[in-house]
DNA sequence: GTATTATATCGATAAACGTCGATGAATGGG
DNA sequence: CCCATTCATCGACGTTTATCGATATAATAC
């Protein structure tokens, strides 16, 4: 999990977008292989709402997919991308740690280093 | 708060570096007008221990500040950099909303719409 | 005032990025 | 086996970005 990555992938208008979407997408996909309570997308679904070129949304969602924030998987001959809620979550409790070190200076207990 | 503009700012390393050492720089300061309680720089602190041309540090910090992720004060001909701890909790706040939507798809209580 | 220090701003340059259209690879249906 | 569909990859293009050195500004010290 590499934060800077992360920050990254997440600091372009499009793809914050595509990664909301991912995040909401529940029973609006036009992707057979996706069940109505799954919140996933094909790459055909973004493509109709965001307003990008398909090989746009393919790059944005490679980007989204090596920073660790969504996953891929084969259904027929669509891809099903969905949001990674482990890597996501990890990423959150890192953030809870940046704190700023207030007083004297000494770190406050219950915070833990960064693996 | 714009989340994107914030993403964005620290999804750089330089950045990502600048901010953690303004979270954790108590003490550390050349400069005479900042406490030693303080976690607090002035831009000779920073370009000091990063690897970086003074402009390029100056550059950035302009680029942290435009997200709102921190503050400028005079302090003499010095110029104390601050994390604005406000912004970065809403920051950390507005993420802790950002969650996947399971099961039968209603938006689970407690949670807030953004502004 | 003049020199010094701290920092912002400017101009340039090379690298990275966002976007598109076109092409190619994989899957499934007749 | 051929065709249609989905999607990744490629090549190109213009824009943005990261970085630097040089210069300008602003406060302080003498």
């Amino acid at each position: 999990m590499d934060p800077v990555m992360i920050f990254r992938a997440l600091g372009q208008p499009q793809r914050y977008a595509l990664f909301e979407d991912l995040l909401q997408a529940r029973g609006v996909s036009c992707c057979s292989g996706i069940a109505a309570e799954e919140s996933a997308c094909c790459v055909v679904d973004l493509t109709a709402r965001h307003g990008l070129a398909q090989s746009t949304i393919s790059h944005h969602l490679q980007v989204l997919a090596e920073a660790g924030l969504i996953s891929v998987e084969r259904r027929g001959t669509y891809r099903v991308y969905q949001v990674n809620t482990a890597i996501w979550e990890d990423f959150r409790q890192h953030l809870a740690g940046m704190v700023v070190c207030e007083g004297d200076g000494r770190i406050p207990m219950g915070q833990v280093a960064a693996e």
